[in-house]
DNA sequence: AACCCGTGGCC
DNA sequence: TGGCCAAGGGT
């Protein structure tokens, strides 16, 4: 049952042609590169964590101009970091890391356990590959990485068969890249390895012409590059709604309540949200009585990864502030606090009330 | 083991 | 345009 599937070349091959290949061709000059800090790295990696470097830059330009320091981070308040987080999605990254900085502070004396990988995983948010990305690049000792640009590099390099999502290919997975990764020059080729699947054996469109492994690469030979690595399996996405009411006062602001520290958006702060319109009225009637529901607004729709969510705005003039309950705050447009809010919940608010959000707040966007 | 968790780019 | 996916980890 073993049908192994052997490696195509030596780890001294494999690391000669890529670092060749890297040297010419890799990105040298990233940010988080510059000074390459245990710290710097691991706030890189984190927000690098299924999302592509473009859309990093200038976030992490910003959090690390409020957070120069892993102890600067955990003194802050967790309400500020999900702030710095805003737009950037899978909020959880920076609840986790916003914890971790804290636990580092306390038991590592605020230096990260860049020595010790199980030290790196107990940390919430640190997995197998981020704590080997962070040990090898800002030590240059030996780590094993497997992101998605090694699984797609490696799934291409032997044809494997199956989806990289499957725990057993994943095993498979991790078996080759321990056997392809070298013991010196760490920091170069673990930054080569992603950055050759981001550049040159990316998803679609492969640059094979130009692959300096393009002899033994068995889906090259083949012909068959964009079979692998095989597509995950697809399901029908879930519909949800939400009633969500925009509670606006006299002045312009919307009304935001903090949502749970788990699940869609946790610990961000959104208009009070229903399930549906009876749940509203029993809100409205307990705490703004008196308030007049419109009709329905046509939908807004926003496409999660796993779940497609119909947002029904509900806009209700409400100008007594002691009617409304405790644990929100109202979102004042001039002078917005520094709260993490989803992107959808952040279009919402520039359609809803009749200002615009600044455009610094918004480092994903330009020009504004 | 299968789900859950965001957003933007790409074709 | 809509489906797919990206420098994964937690539960």
């Amino acid at each position: 049952m073993t049908d192994e599937p052997a490696p195509v070349m030596a780890p001294e091959d494999f690391q000669q042609r890529l670092l060749a290949w890297f040297d010419r061709h890799g990105r040298h000059d990233l940010p988080w590169q510059k000074p390459r800090t245990p710290y710097r790295v691991w706030v890189s990696e984190i927000m690098l964590q299924q999302t592509q470097v473009a859309t990093v830059l200038p976030y992490f330009e910003r959090f690390m101009g409020r957070f120069s320091t892993i102890e600067a981070l955990a003194e802050a308040e967790q309400d500020e970091v999900l702030h710095l987080w805003t737009g950037l999605g899978y909020y959880a990254r920076a609840r986790n890391m916003h914890k971790s900085a804290r636990l580092v502070v306390q038991q590592h004396d605020g230096e990260l356990p860049v020595h010790d990988m199980d030290a790196m995983l107990a940390l919430p948010g640190i997995g197998r590959s981020t704590a080997g990305a962070i040990i090898a690049q800002s030590t240059g000792r030996r780590a094993v990485i497997l992101d998605g640009n090694v699984k797609r590099t490696l799934s291409r390099l032997h044809a494997l068969p199956g989806w990289p999502g499957q725990p057993r290919v994943e095993r498979k997975l991790w078996e080759l890249a321990e056997h392809y990764t070298p013991s010196c020059r760490l920091t170069d080729y673990t930054q080569a390895v992603m950055d050759f699947g981001a550049t040159l054996c990316r998803r679609g469109q492969p640059e094979c012409s130009r692959c300096p492994f393009n002899d033994v690469c068995i889906a090259n030979v083949r012909g068959e590059q964009k079979r692998f690595p095989e597509s995950k399996p697809k399901k029908t996405l879930p519909v949800r709604r939400a009633w969500m009411l925009m509670l606006n006062d006299a002045r312009g602001r919307i009304w935001l309540e903090q949502r749970p520290p788990a699940g869609v958006w946790g610990g961000l702060w959104t208009p009070p949200q229903f399930d549906d319109q009876m749940s509203l009225r029993a809100w409205l009637d307990q705490h703004v009585p008196g308030a007049i529901v419109s009709s329905p607004e046509p939908v807004f729709t926003h496409t999660f990864s796993h779940f497609r969510l119909e947002i029904i705005p509900q806009p209700v003039r409400c100008d007594r502030l002691d009617a409304v309950r405790e644990g929100g705050c109202w979102y004042d447009p001039e002078f917005p606090p520094a709260l993490g809010v989803a992107a959808p919940v952040k279009l919402l608010l520039e359609r809803q009330a009749p200002f615009a959000l600044k455009p610094q707040d918004s480092p994903g966007k330009r020009g504004g």
